[in-house]
DNA sequence: TCGTGAAATGAAAGCGATTGCATGGATTCT
DNA sequence: AGAATCCATGCAATCGCTTTCATTTCACGA
């Protein structure tokens, strides 16, 4: 006993497949005494609509893509989780794609991705601009935090939120910083530092610039040993898991925090708030960011030649324990 | 110009689309010669078969889903990414299921994905067991780190893991134990808890309850200020977590860790390395869980009336430095 | 030389849904 | 009353692929 089709509805209710199909999608154009039947029937036989069949004949899969760089890193578990749920809200399904951050796989993944889904987020994407191209040619594609042109992306700003930052500890007696970078090929770490050098040159302070480091823990402990040979009394860290190990590296060679230097991290994870001391950090809308991504992927869907667009979302400076007054 | 078909393919290369699905398929059916110019052409028009077209035929949707109760709990995104790994190696996709913690999206969800998904590994279900059992009816499953009579499931066995860990602070000098309990719903906290008091009836020392605590950093916390208040020198928390908020808990209140106290998590997320000092923990072997759950989910696809198959993986103990000799 | 079996291929029937077009009955207009 | 209109419904084609069955071709043994 196979599941349940529109025709066994069909035969159920003595009408036939097409009107079944009509009660559910347009319902106003079958009549409110036979859509009561059939709905009530496809209740009973417990009917499930078959994805493939409806897909085949509509070219929609009902499902888009979501491809991370790297699922462990803490940062995408919030993304994929709004992701997500604005999918769901729209009626479709999310298929998470994780390169493991390698380049190669992550073309790989989403070329095979065409016919699967109806279009694919693009977190963080590490492919060549190129290849991202013209993946774009074949299937809507959304990047979140890095941007391209002639592409739709959704990205986080956090030029003024840096500025806060940097505002902050100057208000608590700092003159001299230091910028830990991130990765370069990251679009996102070319961005935060071009926003603290900035800020530094408007106010005049000092600023040594020290990395790149990788955006891991590890990264973060060789960036805590590079500060440490600095005069500067607080640090930009590209991004709060690398805080988190300069945290654990100044701490392991009894540097106080924020006793002795100030910290202050990027992106607001969960890790950040979990760490000792809390860590000063920028946080990104991680909700609004995954909606509005899913929102400008929806009309890529709709209306497959609409121009591309770019949305910039302000992270938002959020002070805590990692940074106090200079010693 | 829409996509290319096999149609397109066999037009181009002389043949019947038949050929073309064999030439793909089962090659071993079609002359070396016409396998050749088929799946060259193929590649020259960038050839992407249609899976919602295969779908609909081999009643296979080439998708498992993976219900995670949490994907913000630092402990999934690992088990994800090796679920798809050895998906991807099957050449399955991956539809990621966030049930939010709700209980009740978690059944709607799982309820959604008949006919989109071939079967689904349900992690840590919080689902009354009714709800899946209904489910399994429906669609294979298997669950991962919850048991449930004739449904299969793999899980992570750290008896013997916790066995060695109070050996381990046994041998420290420890004498007077306690136990912070995770959520009394999840099953693994159940199975965590009962292995450590038979070690420590099995070696005659002090062990008093605490909890149930909430299986979070904020929960960590209080069990942290419970533990103050007992004359315990060494702690099992329910998982990682939670250790870490006991941790963060036992700082603020100048408790030295491992001076004062010590203590051991479970699973050995990445935090448990990362969170100073380096947590003392059970490793719960990810990429193991995840593989063995995907190959007994491919056999029941393969043969829906298989029996019930259960699969439990030894945790390994791992020291590392929240533990050491008593005071 | 003819029959036989194996190998390669093609023709065509679905899989389960959607949807344009046709139809028939009821309703309304003149 | 007859024509025009509209609403609810059915028919049938279609989406792209797999798969069964039939057909063709060819090699080989008798």
């Amino acid at each position: 006993m196979g599941r349940a089709t529109i025709y066994s509805i069909a035969a159920m209710c003595g009408v036939s497949a097409a009107t079944v199909s009509r009660a559910f999608n347009r319902p106003e154009l079958v009549s409110p005494v036979v859509r009561e039947r059939v709905l009530r029937a496809a209740r009973e036989l417990d009917y499930q609509p078959s994805s493939a069949a409806r897909g085949l004949v509509t070219g929609r899969a009902g499902m888009v893509g979501l491809l991370v760089p790297d699922i462990t890193n803490p940062f995408f578990p919030l993304l994929v989780r709004a992701v997500q749920r604005t999918a769901d809200r729209i009626g479709s399904a999310l298929m998470l794609i994780d390169a493991e951050e390698s380049a190669a796989t992550e073309v790989r993944l989403v070329n095979q991705l065409r016919g699967k889904v109806d279009g694919v987020i693009a977190a963080s994407p590490r492919s060549p601009a190129a290849a991202l191209r013209e993946a774009a040619g074949e299937l809507p594609i959304v990047l979140v935090n890095r941007t391209l042109r002639e592409m739709s992306s959704v990205v986080c700003d956090n030029t003024a939120a840096l500025f806060d930052a940097g505002e902050h500890l100057y208000g608590l007696g700092h003159r001299s910083f230091a910028l830990l970078a991130g990765p370069s090929a990251s679009w996102a770490a070319g961005r935060r530092a071009q926003a603290v050098r900035r800020w530094a040159r408007g106010r005049g302070v000092d600023l040594v610039e020290l990395g790149p480091f990788r955006a891991t823990y590890k990264g973060g402990r060789q960036a805590g040993e590079a500060l440490i040979g600095t005069p500067a009394t607080a640090a930009f860290a590209f991004d709060d898991l690398m805080a988190c190990g300069v945290l654990a590296e100044l701490a392991a060679r009894g540097v106080s925090v924020p006793g002795d230097r100030s910290v202050v991290g990027c992106d607001d994870v969960l890790l950040a708030q979990t760490v000792t001391p809390r860590l000063t950090t920028v946080s990104a809308p991680m909700d609004d960011l995954g909606q509005t991504a899913m929102e400008v992927l929806t009309r890529h869907i709709e209306a497959p030649d609409a121009p591309p667009e770019s949305r910039r979302l302000p992270g938002v400076f959020t002070p805590r324990d990692s940074t106090g007054p200079t010693p």
